[in-house]
DNA sequence: GCCTAACCGAGACGGTACGTCCGGTCTTTTT
DNA sequence: AAAAAGACCGGACGTACCGTCTCGGTTAGGC
């Protein structure tokens, strides 16, 4: 379910019969390598034209692939796309080695990587593209801020949930919301304002806003 | 360059007085009320079906006027849909009297007023349009963004400056980053998450980020 | 009943208060130089860019007037046309001075007067426009027909009247269907075969159709 | 050179063997069928509605086609319509089994021979739009003169040679031009005047032009 | 080692929206 | 009231692109 609600390519391996005893798969298979090259060709498009300008044609004929096979992967366009954008955007999220600098403000610091120019410009034309998409299927909404936000709202919501445990913040925070505000303001900026997402800001929210509002509730020698 | 930039309509050449011993205005000049005609047609089909499924014909046909009377207001689809969505936003002051009711809790839950619900169903079907022209022209982000969450930010900035001349907050906290957190992400809601932004979420944010990041450092023993 | 039929100018002496004692020509009268500049601007257009090209826009700009005047005088571009057409075919028929050689034979090959090649070419042009007017409008073509090779097959007529009288020619020559068959095949050639009516043609159908027709039953005397 | 000046649909990119290690024809190939369905459709709307209302949209919608899928074919609405006016014309041999009655009046009278009336509004129909071709593309005169006049001219010219290896007729008459009187005249009557080719108008030829132009110079004393 | 089904590139296909252009009408100001 | 200028409605034009279908040809299995 959650494939076919986000587009991901559709690898025919569940035939109608995947009973156990017959799974039967007859025919030529699936070349695995098109999906990648397919995938990297629509990024490659996305980032020099946009979404608007994006063709089905042009992606097929960058990856040298026929529309067809195109169209046995990804049911739409806007599919296509979503997926596109997601590679873009997964193959960043830096959270997999969690930043581990034993203070909330150096950990909350150090999730942000600044990334090369180029890729920050590659990444503002995906933007665009996942916003149109969701403007032409708002069921994709949901998949899309679970996958953008999502993880960086989960490491947020770790790195928040260690200081708790060191005693560093206020224990009664609502992690639960606190983990969002950055991330999703970050999601905003880059999808809607298209301001760059630089270190000021970051500062700001953190110094700002996250920090103060989980700083324990006032230590009892006044 | 506003006119391009912003692609509201492009009112014939010149005031009336245009040159010493200028041509003034020969033949016969636009009729503004097109203008609105076009626009509100443009705006209820945008509600009706969405920008994807708007097309000019629609427009023009509900506007009784003909494609080329669009198309000598408006360059494009984009620009005419961008000018739609505007004056949706607009016609929506969010906070003409400011709320005061004496504490800040009560100013911000008060700042959001629920609308009627058919508002709302109008203005989320207008966000998508608003998202979508994004997509298309992202050298309208700013402007966008400033339609959308200033008059908002403002407001909050404004209640928040209060509740610190009334000593009831934290004097040094950074009311500029703080007065954009509920706005940006309410914002980030309705055009990219496509969730509703109910009580609730308003309630967490308040009570879990803003009020939190407030309070003043030196809390009475509780 | 002939003006409108044929889209001549409709001269506005005639205003709807006709009646003897009120003619009563109120208002600005019109201006009689606008149907020679308008009709100028026409076969100038016509001959340029042919049927299909000339538009009313181009008139209207190039006989430096309004559209409006146009339309007030030509109901539809066809009108226009045909009377542009008319203007050109008419001010070279040659037979005001209705030839006299004494013989038939000259007096037919003198009805036919060479003309410069440019002006061949715009006729050709012309002929175009009034083909193309025709199928759009076939209640025209009657008239068309009588204005194009009426005046030539009464041309003709008169000749072969006269070397009737002379005794030159059988007089039980159908002569009404003979005086059609020059001019019919002279506009056959302009109108729809394009190919130039040379004084080739002009000998082959004198000496091989009409006076082979016309001589007389053969002499008496074998 | 001769596909693009006539307007016949432009079939694919050459023969199979195109060259040596050519690639041969790849993709999916046309579908002649659908050349077919279309010049029918365009026969069938020139000849309800006429050339000037024929619609490159109605002409694919009647043929279940894509407008792509036409202008593939066509370059424009006058090559359609032209390629449809020659299939109309095609299909009407107008003499197969020459007539051979035994005199050359009754040959002539044959070669006339009536069509049922439904029939001949579609040729009418069809006529005004070969016409309205013609004023469009100038060029392709000469091609339409062929095939119209053409066939005719040169039963004619059949007819009149028996008659003179007969005796019948003056050995010396220029059958060359007498053979196109009729089938110009005819042509003209069709195309420009749209008056009926009626019966009255072929005997007033053939007695009053044709005959006495062809008849033996030394007839005996009547 | 063949047979067969499903793959692949290429591109034609139906459908639909785009943005342009033009015919004929209407509405200004100026003469 | 006519003239010049030009905006207005309606509708056809030719282009582009989406998603589907159909070619010839290739590439695995299964027999």
């Amino acid at each position: 379910m959650d494939a076919t609600a986000t587009g991901s390519p559709d690898h025919g391996t569940g035939t109608p019969t995947d009973a156990p005893g017959g799974p039967a798969t007859r025919g030529r298979p699936r070349d695995p390598g098109r999906d990648a090259a397919i995938l990297d060709a629509a990024v490659d498009v996305l980032a020099e034209v946009g979404y608007a300008a994006l063709t089905m044609d042009a992606v097929a004929l960058r990856a040298r692939a026929g529309k067809a096979t195109v169209y046995r992967r990804w049911a739409s366009k806007d599919e296509l796309v979503l997926d596109a954008v997601r590679r873009l955007e997964h193959q960043q999220v830096p959270v997999d080695p969690l930043p581990d600098t034993g203070s909330l403000r150096g950990d909350l610091l150090a999730l942000f990587r600044p990334e090369p120019a180029e890729e920050t410009a590659r990444r503002d034309r995906a933007a665009a593209g996942l916003v149109s998409v969701l403007s032409h299927r708002p069921e994709l909404a949901g998949a899309a801020h679970r996958s953008l936000v999502g993880p960086w709202a989960h490491a947020h919501r770790t790195v928040m949930a260690r200081a708790v445990a060191r005693g560093e913040v206020d224990p009664g925070a609502d992690v639960g919301i606190l983990a969002q505000v950055l991330p999703t303001m970050a999601a905003y900026r880059a999808l809607v304002q298209r301001a760059p997402f630089d270190e000021a800001f970051l500062l700001a929210v953190v110094d700002g806003v996250l920090l103060p509002a989980l700083r324990p509730p006032a230590a009892p020698p006044r």
